[in-house]
DNA sequence: ATGGATGCAAAGCCTTTGCAAGCTT
DNA sequence: AAGCTTGCAAAGGCTTTGCATCCAT
């Protein structure tokens, strides 16, 4: 890693390390509130923009990208092998992912038709998952788009 | 319109007709500064929240939603009949739009067979579009990704 | 010694909200 | 009259940046 970051002109340091260890282990779709949380947890000098930078250099480097549904939080997803989408959950925010292969030989034709040269693709199913259905099994009186137009 | 707002609960205003309207003849893809820009050269008197909140209330009723692709703008799209999805372009960050019909049913089977009750389908391919790439037609010496990362 | 890396604090940016005053119904 | 709307200003919430200092190379 030392070793791969130099290729790239960037030094290693003991909080890079750190950050870069913690990310990977903590898997997919992590925000730079989580990383730098679990971060201090093992070292509670490293600062927030130190955990921030490097979450961003993580995707400079092309370990890792920025997954953004539009909450008002960016997280990031650990670069695979395989393309994958999201399931966004709107109730509980979790995110789950689904192999999209298939599709993404689909996306690359369309892109070919429209004379656009594809660089990434993002697929993204909003609904509920199977835990939140469950949870709230008495369906609502009111329907979800009157009950949110009710407020200011 | 003033009758389909009533039965939601809601009054029609003049700023509001003002902002209705300005929204429906600019088209896809709108921002709240981009609309308040339009709406202000009518009348310079409507507010910035203003503008904001009758984008809310049309996503509420129905009439648009939301499209983040995460540059930080929250764009608002005027809803359709027809699902599509969306050309990104790095470059110019104008959209595009691409029929998605065909995606959809794919998307509607992977998520059933992962117990996932969907509400909504978003595509977006990143790349770049025609122009952008004529544009510069002079290849670079260094790549992006070396290049984006020589910045702090 | 050098130039990247770090921490802290502060600035940015857009999105939201509190309130008092003003308008529809 | 009653309650939704509006404008302005201010607050939020997360992302970025300025800078002096520190450290890897």
């Amino acid at each position: 890693m030392r070793e791969f970051l130099r290729t790239k002109g960037f030094k290693m340091t003991p909080q890079r390390e750190l950050i870069f260890r913690s990310f990977f282990e903590m898997g997919k779709h992590v925000s730079v509130d989580e990383l730098y949380d679990k971060v201090r947890q093992q070292d509670s000098s490293v600062g927030y923009s130190t955990v921030w930078r490097n979450l961003k250099l993580i995707c400079k480097v092309g370990l890792a990208e920025e997954v953004n549904l539009g909450d008002g939080v960016t997280r990031y997803d650990r670069a695979t092998e395989t393309p994958h989408g999201h399931f966004y959950c709107v109730d509980c925010k979790k995110l789950t992912e689904f192999d999209m292969d298939n599709i993404v030989g689909q996306l690359a034709i369309i892109s070919r038709d429209n004379d656009f040269v594809p660089s990434g693709f993002k697929i993204e199913i909003q609904g509920r998952c199977r835990a939140c259905r469950e949870k709230e099994a008495t369906p609502k009186k009111t329907t979800d788009a009157q009950a949110e137009a009710q407020k200011p």
